[in-house]
DNA sequence: TGTACATCAGTGAACGCGCGTTCACTGATGTAC
DNA sequence: TGTACATCAGTGAACGCGCGTTCACTGATGTAC
């Protein structure tokens, strides 16, 4: 029983916390990142109200379980498409990412929506817990932009000279944050992050189709672009050899 | 009486319309974007909430008011702002518009959540009164660069082979909207925009400051170089003269 | 200018609802000896 | 293995709250003659 050392209670009270948690979403789903009520999830469960609260101490503590999970379940999916790519092929990874980023989002919009969207009411979320799952995004793009050959230089000639403030602050971000990479890798991993970042929650929150229709070749295409002002070669084979 | 046409009554009437919507964008900065309450507001203007009713069929159509008037008052902040500028400095144009989308964001984070943030619960806003008006955002820009006059060819060198379908589909859009710009334009200004956005709303829903501090230097660094990459020159003085 | 009537703004009470949270409790699951 | 006790999950009733919306009404503002 000790060797076991999950007792059968522990069991089905993780079980219960899961439960709980899928029908938050279910709920957020359905009537919106607002919607998500206790007695609604306690009336699904065919249980009473009072009971949730020996899982969550209230209704905020079950939202910020929800977000940091959220994050979790997002990096997650960044990581599994990055890794399905071969590790020489960092350009290839780059795409995987930036695809597995939209695609994750328009699959679980609810989740996208409790992390990027607008804060829901009354609750400011408890950015301590969550602050390092977010920046496990970025880690992961910077670690792939790290590892990718960059092209000759000739490919970046747009780059605009980085005034000195602009170059302090992300060196001393590089700098409290221990990465290892030159101040326009950070540069470049923040811009195309935001930049896909935009075209995702546009087409997410339906602001774009109105005015394009389906974005899907853009984002592709947009990818592209962003892949070749990086100055990463892509074009399958160029590199692998 | 007949030739001044409003009479005492639609003068107040339309003073206590616009005192409703005040306030209901106080509420909104207090509570949240669902934090609107039809009852909190009657309390504020110490009236009955029944009396609301007079100016609103109902709490939708409120929020249908305020979004549009949202976009309404994006939109004229960034045709002000692009005035401002000389008629034949096209580059310094866009600038203008691109700064004046993140410090209007910022000085009115409300309105910009609920143009751009999470629908809030079981409210779906009116497209057909809505889309319109988003799209004089993008009018603007396809006019500013249209106006524009592109350096020479080669500083669009990054910019990948556009596959067909996505040139055709901005052609039907081109088509439809009546647009008179080739498809590179639709797509540089699909891009900018969604670039720009994506920053601005990061940073207005709070998530690039944990991870960076203040994005304003960042900012303005990606609109010289989004400028560069399009293709337009900038540098004061190189055009005038 | 004065009167009769129509329009409209605002009232106050009520309806019916769902919510988060607390509390004293019962009964089941686990632990120590 | 059996018993005594502690821990914990779940109950059901209640508290107090705020909400959107309706309704029959009163009184003020406007209009037609």
């Amino acid at each position: 029983m000790q060797e076991k050392s999950r007792t059968r209670r522990e069991e089905r009270r993780d079980a219960t916390l899961q439960e709980i948690k899928d029908l938050a979403w279910g709920q957020m789903a359905a009537h919106g990142p607002d919607g998500l009520s206790l007695r609604a999830i306690a009336r699904e469960m065919r249980t009473s109200s009072a009971a949730l609260f020996r899982y969550f101490e209230n209704r905020d503590a079950l939202m910020t379980a929800l977000t940091a999970d959220a994050f979790q379940a997002q990096v997650t999916a960044l990581e599994t498409a990055c890794e399905a790519i071969p590790i020489d092929d960092a350009a290839g990874r780059l795409v995987a990412i930036a695809h597995a980023y939209r695609a994750w989002a328009l699959a679980d919009p609810v989740k996208f929506a409790l992390m990027y969207g607008t804060p829901a009411v009354g609750y400011r979320p408890d950015w301590a817990q969550i602050v390092p799952l977010a920046r496990r995004g970025l880690d992961l793009i910077l670690a792939v932009m790290q590892a990718a050959q960059p092209l000759g230089g000739a490919s970046r000639a747009w780059m605009p000279h980085m005034p000195a403030a602009l170059r302090e602050q992300l060196a001393a971000v590089i700098k409290t944050r221990g990465y290892h990479v030159p101040t326009h890798t950070l540069y470049l991993a923040l811009s195309s992050w935001s930049r896909l970042h935009g075209l995702v929650s546009l087409e997410v929150f339906g602001q774009l189709q109105p005015l394009l229709g389906d974005p899907a070749d853009l984002y592709r295409y947009e990818v592209q672009s962003l892949l070749s002002q990086a100055g990463f070669s892509h074009s399958k084979g160029v590199k692998r050899s």
